[in-house]
DNA sequence: GGATTTGAAACTATAATAGTTACATTATGG
DNA sequence: CCATAATGTAACTATTATAGTTTCAAATCC
């Protein structure tokens, strides 16, 4: 997958999975709508496993499947568990002998906290459900 | 300065030369402040430039001065001049043959495209003037 | 017990970006 | 007019993050 589109392909895997409600998915299987590794697939599944969003089964006939109903998982449950930094990042350099620069941690944290305080409730609003809402009834 | 600060620096760099209201800012003097390059500096401050939010002057005693008022510059405007793609990013492959990952582009555009609505009027509401007030007289 | 799958470790490949070096161009001021 | 000092930019290297790959142990089904 592309870099940082992480959350782009969680929405994608996630949505395929509940799209097929009542069977488990294989790695492979997801892999190949995604068009990548199945390794990388169950990398992103593991952090939305860990997360509780989706429950694992070993062994042959194993697989994935959501770990609770698809209209209470939200896109912000989905990037919470694949995405953990901000929008944005801080430079981790600054020079303390600046006035400036030893203040502008503490405001810009201010400026993307209420960016973020915008973004996430927009996230939250919206469920997988929504999202399988809008594709044909299968994969 | 750190992968993908590249919003932080910027708000930083023009935060500074409000400050020096007057003056010239030089590269050097800059770079001292974000500690880094100058020519890092000076790349970041062409794009500034291109979108008219600075003014650079070559020669000696050259530098650079912000290009209207700090009231009249947003960090919508630092953002769109220094970030040229959104918060997220979509996945280049997919495959075509599976008709959920037809449609995931179209989906997720629109997800996207309801999180900016959220985010971009918050970054316009905040000016640079409203930063600087948050600092001490000069640098 | 053979087949199939997850989980994870270890490694390589790739891409984006920061940092550096170098230099032509422009301007100031004695 | 010449020394000085700055921008603008090209070309290159270094660094970092992440994707992709290989491999294999453990789990599970039939």
């Amino acid at each position: 997958m592309a870099p940082n589109s992480r959350f782009a392909v969680a929405v994608h895997v996630l949505t395929l999975i509940a799209l097929h409600k009542g069977e488990r998915l294989s790695s492979r299987e997801v892999a190949g709508s995604v068009a990548t590794n199945p390794v990388v697939i169950r990398r992103l599944l593991a952090q939305l496993s860990r997360a509780g969003i989706v429950a694992s089964a070993h062994g042959a006939l194993g697989g994935f499947t959501l770990a609770r109903p698809a209209s209470e998982i939200t896109l912000f449950d989905a990037y919470r568990a694949v995405e953990e930094g901000g929008f944005f990042a801080l430079p981790e350099k600054k020079n303390d002998k600046c006035p400036v620069a030893r203040r502008m941690k503490t405001i810009l944290d201010g400026v993307f906290a209420r960016v973020e305080s915008k973004v996430l409730p927009e996230l939250k609003r919206t469920t997988l459900a929504d999202v399988a809402r809008r594709l044909p009834g299968r994969a």
